[in-house]
DNA sequence: GTTCCGCATGAATCGATAG
DNA sequence: ACTATCGATTCATGCGGAA
């Protein structure tokens, strides 16, 4: 019987092979960061940079069988460099998951501000990562009003540099409501500059492919690949409640976490024993801490 | 003779393949955004995807003939999308530059917080573009001094949760002034909220690779491919003051402007008529902006 | 109970040293 | 001439003991 918010230990791609478990056409989101290339030595053995797309692309199939047609497929991966030289193992990946017939919508960029320390002779450091986004198909479902901003971080940055007019000329330029949007809002932000301006659902406005979030400190409990933020605003991007959320390398259990928060069903796939475990003790914890509050809402 | 401090109008290929104007090992610095795929078809006849590589790669031969072998090379490009899809002619350029012999150091993303906003039904606004760093050997000129930054964006990011004595402490515990000075800082901050605080060189850190330049707005004639800031940070990172900047593709002339307003050399080379007409009108103008500032100095 | 301060450590990276 | 391992370096963050 196909199966639904569950965790299971083993390997990859012969979880993901069992089409009685996971059928076609299950999922609605695939969000996930693979082990990088001789990285996570303990957990995965390492994978060869050399070997690293002969054994990826027969899960991305697998992948790809078990993706809904309007599903999306995330990929948080950044190459380490070796020898003085980033390597090129990652974008060789996103040609080859093409030729597999995947479709590459976006590069997300995820701007990590508090990334590991360090100082070398030749480079700075590594502060962001990639977020690849595939598809089955060119359309596919997108909640954009999930994850608006207010207008105003936009509009504080763009304030110094661009005059009022500029603004206007711009915005009117392409015949949306939202060069009268900002101009009002300017207008009010310059006879109340104190205010705390309440945001009415047309003063949101879309993200951009940046996406601000700190890592997760080392001290927590829980050490996750990535904070708990990621894959929330991808969750709420590209599903709806009850929607389907596959994590084949779930880690700590982060994406589980963040699907059953948002009321999305999970599905995760851990080889090693001590993460599987935390993932979840993880689960279980944060779903004696929702009880409650379900409780509170329903009666 | 050797061309110093010199805008060149005509094709790139034929410029740079000229030895005796740019002899071989001349430059210290190659800073440039070529014309992207598809894009500025009035001035470079908008070169086809499928052809990019073909039409690129020869003159990147004659990028690697004149770069000193310290030297570097910074690429600021980005894929636009098409039929839905990111394109992969900049991931393939990436793997073909190498295959010609260059080495690919890193890949600076540059963070244009300011992008204006759009909305599509499948992606949201484009707000990064790479900055591929490519070296002709693995070590290289890097003067990581001169563009360090204020500890961590310190104000903003600590005022919040950091109480006056925390400051004091952090910064008094290596001994100099920063601790007294932030205290003045903080309390003129109160009074004169604009203040920019001067921090003390040992309290600047190295940079990350993400690198956040606002775009250039709108009032100026012909809207540059970057900011001035971009070029100037590169400039100063990997080349000394007297050394010599090339861009092949000069557009209205901003890397030759932060290359004179920063004392390094300029080398351009420029097809289009208007924007070569531009970029030595720019020229002249920090020109005539600057003599006078050094007149003061000396007398 | 609060605030203060020491400290450990994280998908890090390089260069030197060892096998 | 390879790869493997180790130490030094770096900064944001939260934990826990001390004041």
């Amino acid at each position: 019987m196909a199966a639904i918010n569950e965790v299971f230990r083993g390997e990859c791609y012969d979880l993901l092979s069992d089409t009685k478990t996971i059928p076609d056409n299950y999922v609605d989101l695939i969000m996930t960061s693979p082990p990088y290339a001789n990285k996570r030595v303990k957990s995965y053995g390492g994978i060869p940079t050399d070997k690293y797309l002969n054994w990826f692309l027969p899960i991305s199939t697998q992948l790809k069988r078990v993706l809904k047609e309007d599903g999306s497929f995330i990929l948080n991966i950044k190459e380490h460099p070796k020898n003085g030289e980033r390597q090129t193992y990652v974008i060789e990946l996103i040609l080859a998951l093409r030729k597999q017939g995947w479709f590459w919508v976006e590069e997300y960029c995820w701007y990590k501000k508090n990334s590991f320390p360090g100082k070398w002779n030749n480079r700075f450091r590594d502060s962001w990562e990639r977020c690849l986004h595939f598809t089955k198909n060119k359309s596919f479902k997108m909640y954009q009003d999930e994850v608006m901003v207010p207008i105003g971080d936009w509009a504080k940055r763009r304030f110094k540099s661009m005059s009022e007019n500029d603004y206007i000329r711009y915005t009117s330029s392409n015949q949306s409501n939202l060069g009268r949007n900002v101009s009002n809002w300017l207008k009010r932000q310059q006879v109340y500059p104190h205010n705390v301006m309440v945001f009415e659902k047309e003063h949101y406005i879309a993200p951009s492919n940046v996406l601000e979030f700190s890592t997760e400190c080392s001290n927590k409990n829980h050490s996750a690949a990535f904070p708990v933020e990621l894959p929330t605003w991808f969750i709420k991007l590209f599903t709806k409640e009850g929607d389907i959320v596959l994590d084949p390398f779930l880690g700590s259990g982060t994406t589980a976490v963040a699907s059953f928060l948002l009321n999305r069903n999970y599905l995760g796939i851990e080889k090693q024993e001590d993460y599987y475990q935390e993932a979840l003790l993880n689960l279980q914890e944060v779903k004696t801490l929702k009880k409650p509050d379900r409780k509170k809402k329903s009666g």
